[in-house]
DNA sequence: GCATCTCAATGATGATCGTCACATGAAACC
DNA sequence: GGTTTCATGTGACGATCATCATTGAGATGC
């Protein structure tokens, strides 16, 4: 696969992982889904100039936490896992981050260096924009900054939500609605409270550490769900999910109002 | 005490509470630590001339949650906590809300209703600016919006460290942090390790809800904290905590790294 | 083919923590 | 003053869930 030579603003290694195939921020295909779209095509012009392409396998870390920002990363395709580690070096995964989604513009805008770790999950292509790119859209266009703030804003309220719901639902519950979020996710929208077939993107011990809880009881709560009839695991790795019924599912820890 | 009229955006019966009382937000005393401050002296004039201000006591409320919103809540003093409630009615304590900080942006920004109710904890004096004056500036000045969203990117932060404390930490350990940032909060500065006395602003179950736990749980680990001689609780309700060693305290959720 | 490795499942055990119950104490109200 | 009310403290009990250890299954490599 031929590589593009490119100056630009860099971080280190990635000159050399540009891939010549042929896509750009105006063909990208999770455009329409970023910040970004509120620019002109002018701004945009001076991203897709300025940005530094690169595709990940899974496990490949995009950045580490502790590590300078040196720009944002704008997820195209594929899926990236946010991820903090604590003392005895358990990962607890934050967030999963999907196509259209910008990783990096706190850290950019607080100064600071990176919170958490990002790491591919499935095979994945993630642009890189240098910090002065990024500032000087910032303040040519405020409306990508108030694009940013909306962002910001929906985030801490999924964080909070999940705050909330830590503390107020059991194990049982908590990984009911990780699976019913997964399920969201794969299957863009089903708003019937049909069925639905994913192939789940996270491992036993990844949906663990993102309710709270060990791989061991993740195991035990699938077998009671299973044996329930709520869901099922099977294929390689126990990695594919089919769920008769959303509806079943969404009970566990929806608004069981009227009990 | 003298009432003024006023005729502004309004959210209801706000009107009648706007104390004669001299402040304003030229000498607001939280001022500086607002997102406001990046404005130019007209800008905040129109603040000025548009807000509805009023005092709080314990336990009144600002705003619910599903309640519209119309506008911005500016704390100037006092404290304001931001609550959720779950389905049997017991309620999470998500955030201390300190003079400075602005309340329902993320609503405003978002366009969606309150995600929480906002209730006075201690005597506050609190502005209510209006949808539309907020807008305004935020479309003439851009630094606002950048301001706002540095607000967000931190709130941020915090509400990641926060899940991942509840995941990765005991109830004792938790607790403990969370006298540690009530602390901080009290005594804005005290970076010696010495001993601190503050008075605390919550109770028992709300200090449980924040940490994910019950009050039951909360009296058990006080005194074995107080056994142990770390922290020492006196005065009405228990509410004066001493702290003979922060450094000791701080163990207790600190970086017990070389164990 | 066999060895190795990783992840998942499962069982046994025990600690932590939530639940229920009741006692205490302080403030508020009549 | 006495009663009520609310928040806290404390004990006993039990459920949930974490920990440890073992087995099995699938993937990879030689």
């Amino acid at each position: 696969m031929p590589v593009q030579a490119v100056h630009v603003e860099s971080n280190g290694e990635w000159e050399r992982t540009v891939p010549a195939i042929g896509t750009n921020c105006f063909t990208c295909q999770a455009r329409h889904r970023t910040e970004w779209c509120v620019l002109s095509d002018d701004e945009l012009r001076l991203i897709d100039d300025n940005r530094v392409g690169r595709e990940l396998l899974p496990g490949e870390v995009l950045f580490n936490e502790g590590d300078d920002c040196r720009g944002v990363y704008c997820v195209e395709t594929g899926l990236i896992g946010i991820r903090k580690y604590d003392a005895e070096g358990n990962s607890i995964l934050l967030h999963l981050s999907m196509p259209g989604e910008t990783l990096g513009y706190r850290a950019l805008l607080t100064d600071t260096d990176f919170k958490a770790s990002a790491e591919a999950l499935e095979p994945s292509r993630v642009c890189f924009i240098g910090n002065r790119t990024v500032r000087s859209l910032l303040e040519q266009n405020p409306a990508l900054g108030l694009r940013f703030l909306k962002r910001a804003s929906n985030e801490l309220e999924e964080a909070e939500e999940k705050i909330f719901h830590n503390v107020t639902l059991s194990v049982r519950a908590r990984f009911a609605h990780l699976l019913a979020v997964l399920i969201d996710r794969a299957l863009n929208e089903t708003d019937g409270t049909a069925g639905a077939e994913i192939r789940l993107p996270i491992s036993r011990t990844d949906m663990a550490s993102m309710i709270g809880t060990t791989p061991e009881s993740v195991s035990r709560t699938i077998r009671k769900l299973e044996d329930e009839g709520i869901v099922h695991f099977s294929g390689a790795g126990g990695r594919t999910l089919t769920v008769p019924d959303l509806e079943t599912l969404a009970n566990e820890f929806g608004p069981q109002e009227y009990l």
